[in-house]
DNA sequence: TCAAACTTTCAATATAAATTGAAAGTTTAT
DNA sequence: ATAAACTTTCAATTTATATTGAAAGTTTGA
């Protein structure tokens, strides 16, 4: 396969992926694109290659540099702006991760957090009430768990990839 | 808080967090309901309790027995069909991993496996190629750590859940 | 076999989300 | 101060997704 035509399925299937996991399609694309492009793009480029707007464009870049994906990066004598991703994929994942607990998994947890007793009530037997705390609690205990987990294991993951680069490079130590 | 209104609440966060993560808010309402109520529903409960039309109804229940998260229920003498949902969270959890393998990470790892090797040619300079490859491949490797180790741990808290309660059910053993 | 009680389907409709593009805003060099 | 080279904004539009509801289909009991 060329380069080319693997720089394209690799970003359609990008979109695909983020757009199942609740990340618009067109951000996910732009961050691929960058992914796997060596040097910095413009808007231009961006625009040009995905065939989006440039209104588009800047729109998902900067939600991209909102999550802390994407930079900006300035040529001294250039005045438009280049844009680059973070390419440490550890990195990236921390990143998302950290983006999606703030976003998603905070709110949640304030919810079940809130709910978790629930008063005594003529109309509602005890039975009832327990069953429901139970659940609550432990989709929030889950969560917790999860959540924590999460972050442990991607640095476990950073760690066990450090580790065999550093064997690889000095093999007789 | 009365009991009613915690239901309410983690109706409508259940069903917030649905929608951030790719799932119909609707069916992820009509989890949400069946986890929270004690009994098995009908269908009629269901569009009452979420204000929802028949169809709309019908459609949400189906695919949360596609995902293994809801069965039906037939009570002898009764016509119609009664709902219950998956109560235990580590399977809920083990069911909703299972599925979303299955259709997300499936398919981008049969992508990024296809366009691991890109063919050399005359208009791309090896370090490309190679920057390619490799973003390709550290992928493909943290995919596949996270997709095992998610499995695992799982697993884990299940058993760390479930001596928690062993030692509270015997706390002289 | 019929009709009542239910479930399923699907074309039409409504809702929500993404996208455009042109105008407004900003920065920089002269 | 001006104009060129950009970036940002946002109302209008398009596209994608979810929902409805009535009709068709199915099952059951008499």
């Amino acid at each position: 396969m060329q380069l080319d035509e693997a720089k394209s399925r690799f970003i359609e299937g990008w979109g695909t992926l983020g757009s199942a996991w609740g990340v618009s399609r067109t951000m996910a694309q732009v961050h691929a694109l960058l992914l796997v492009s060596v040097g910095a793009l413009s808007a231009e480029d961006i625009m040009e290659q995905l065939q989006i707007s440039r209104g588009n464009a800047n729109l998902n870049v900067r939600a991209l540099m909102d999550w802390g994906l994407v930079r900006k990066e300035l040529r001294p004598g250039e005045r438009r702006e280049f844009f680059s991703a973070e390419k440490d994929i550890h990195r990236v994942a921390t990143l998302i991760l950290q983006e999606r607990h703030k976003r998603e998994l905070a709110p949640i947890m304030r919810v079940l957090g809130e709910i978790r007793q629930v008063e005594p009530s003529p109309t509602v037997s005890a039975e009832e009430a327990q069953a429901f705390t139970q659940m609550i609690g432990s989709i929030h205990n889950f969560a917790e768990f999860a959540d924590r987990a999460a972050a442990t294991l991607i640095k476990a993951d950073e760690n066990w990839f450090l580790s065999t680069f550093m064997k690889l490079m000095r093999p007789r130590s």
